[in-house]
Parts: C-alpha cells; structure tokens; sequence
DNA sequence: ACACCTTTAGGACGCTCATCCTAAAAAAAT
DNA sequence: ATTTTTTTAGGATGAGCGTCCTAAAGGTGT
C-alpha cells in the first residue's frame, strides 16, 4: 500500500524539520518541498498540522524505545547501560550543537505555547527517566533511582543546551567524561 | 517625554510576553493588547518587531547586570556570591515551572529559528558565564574558573528545563541543595 | 487664540499560513 | 478493456501576521 510508505515519508521529513527549524517555524510548504509532494495533497494522509506532529511523537517514541532495548543487549551491566545514555551527547554531538536536545527543544516549544500535544511530548522524557531509573535500581540503588534518574536527565539536558549556545564542542565531552566519573561512584565495587 | 515612557511600558510588555509565548508565537496584537496602545501605533516607537526583540534583549543585559552587581553587595565572600546564583531557581521557581528559565528558552528559540538577534540572546549567558568565572577565581580556582562556570550554567539550566517539563517543584530545591553541596567542595578551607 | 510639534488611532496592503475543494491521474480490480 | 478505487496536484479561501500610511488628536509655546 502506497499511502503507509507516503505517510511514513511525511512524517520522516516532519520529524527532522520539527528538530531543526522548531514545530512553529516549519509550514506545510517546507514539509512538502522536502518530501516532493503537493501541498494539498497532505490532507489526504493527515488531517491536520497537530495530527503530523502527533505521528512525529509517536514515531519518536517508537525509536526511542527500540534504542534503549538496543542499549540493554550491549551493555550487560547496569552502569555500562547508563553511560549509553551519557553517550548519546557524544554521539550526537553534531546534531546537538547546531539544534539541541530533540527531546528538550520539543517539549519547551510546546509548553511556551501550550500546545495539546505538549504532554505527548513530555513523555518522550518519561520514557527516558523510567528507564533509566530501572537501570538505578538495578545498580543497587533502588530509593534513590528516580532522583538519580532525574539529576541525568538535567544534566544532559543542560549540556546540551549550553553546547549549542557557544558552540563548543569540547564542553560536551569534558562533561560527558565527569558524569561518568559522577555514575563510577554509584557502582558497587566487588 | 511621552515617548520615553511609552517605549518603556512595550518593552516591558514584550519582555514578559516573549518569555511567557515566546518571541514568535507572540504577535503585534499580543503586546498592543497588553500595553492598551493602537496596533499601528507601534511603528513611531519601533522600526519592526526584531527592534522590539533587541530592545528587550537590551533590557534584559540591564537587569541582569544590576542583579550582579547588586550580589556582589549582597555576599562577601565569592561563594556567597555564587549561592545566590544557584538560588534564583528557588527564587524564581514559580516562574521557571511555568515557562522555563528566561534565558535559555529566549536563546534556543533563536537559535532555532537562525534569528538575527541569535548572538545578542547568546550575551546573556556569557554575562552570567564571566561572572560566575570570576568568582571562582576569587574562590581560588583560576585555572578552571571557567570550567566551573559552564558546568554550572548547564546544571541550573537542566534543571529548569526538567523541573518545567515534569511541573516539579521538589525537583528545583532538591538539585539547588546538591549544587550548594558541590560548591563548597571547592570552598578553601582555613 | 493660534501655530507647531509630538503622539495616536485605525484602516489598507501584501504576504504567508493552514485548510479545503475538486478534478484529474494512477493504480487496482473486474 | 472497462470500471472502480486510491492517490495526486494545484488553485481557492479566509484568517492572521508584520508593516505602512494618513488624518486626527493631544500637548506646548507664543
């Protein structure tokens, strides 16, 4: 069936242009130049702007979720499934100093202006602090997971965010290198 | 002079209005609504909506410069000093739930949308980030005075961002307690 | 009372946007 | 080969936007 492969194409295209140029600042026009297909022709696929967005969510949790079982088959141990999550400000270091953190740039967009989908967005944090206080409790710290899970989600998020307003690349890495340092120390030792 | 006045009362207008909606999503009528001026009155004032941004940027540099100054008067010692850094989270933590921290959003929207004004919001930071970085030196830390100020900056910034995106109020006290506690770790002993 | 400068109001303009509509093209089914 | 369904293109619509224009109102000095 054509139209799912269409769909899919729309919402690709809508996904990296929402991550680039914000939800707001990206028109139909811009969406359908990327995807080489008729302005009009996106309410055959969707019914509105909000119902793109909606599908780029649910497509951005989709991914998110095959990700972290992808960093559960890696990495055996707690804490090497953690500094997965620590690497991802390496691994995207060129993304996040040109747009930021996907996640954290969405959820503020919409929060400033209210958007509906807004808490459709934030769960996309959720997924990513409920994992990762699972991967707390499996280190042993089962009280404390949560706030740990919590203080990494900021300090990623704030990294991020700092690293793209001075462009600096070596800020990613010098503090990717101290949260690991930070995490050495909830690792029991044997 | 009338004119003066005016001017103030817009920027002060569309200073809270760009914070609350943001710049884009917050139009023309939105500020002339909120100042009870004509719409088109707005052009004897300001030359175009970018002019309303830089001068609200431009008040902004004021404020926050005054408040620096006015903690350099309030803490004698460099650490006191930067605990009422740390501190505008508790103190502003109504505000910060609502809509984040007034610098960081502001910068990353601009960003996002490749603003003209991109490098101006960007000034704020760094006016926090040479602050903070001399008085770490006073503190004794020249050499990674700066280091300290950047980490510092992405903490308080991660955590707004969290804090916001999960309405968390706990979230903001706990975090400035921690960041305290990391603080004065770097505080001489004698 | 008059002239002059400052400040204002509010309609007009052109543009872009999301959305809708309809007819044609393409594909699939018979 | 013909009918039926799926998918497409592209113009029309109406609203909102930033911006511009002009005439009037308000204030000030003479």
């Amino acid at each position: 069936m054509k139209k799912q492969k269409t769909r899919d194409h729309i919402v690709e295209a809508a996904d990296l242009l929402f991550y680039q140029q914000g939800f707001e600042h990206t028109s139909f026009s811009d969406i359908s130049d990327a995807v080489q297909i008729s302005r009009g022709n996106f309410y055959y696929h969707f019914k509105s702007k909000d119902d793109i967005l909606e599908a780029v969510i649910s497509a951005r949790m989709d991914k998110t979720r095959k990700m972290l079982t992808q960093w559960e088959l890696k990495g055996s141990r707690p804490e090497d499934r953690i500094k997965c999550f620590i690497r991802i400000l390496v691994t995207n270091r060129d993304k996040i100093l040109n747009y930021g953190c996907p996640v954290g740039t969405l959820t503020t967009e919409l929060a400033k202006i209210k958007h509906a989908s807004r808490e459709e967005a934030n769960a996309l944090f959720t997924l990513f602090r409920n994992w990762l206080k699972e991967q707390f409790t499996q280190l042993g710290h089962p009280a404390d997971a949560d706030n740990l899970a919590m203080h990494l989600l900021a300090r990623s998020q704030g990294v991020a965010t700092l690293a793209s307003a001075f462009q600096d690349a070596k800020f990613i890495d010098d503090e990717v290198t101290q949260m690991c340092e930070w995490l050495n120390a909830y690792v029991p030792k044997e």
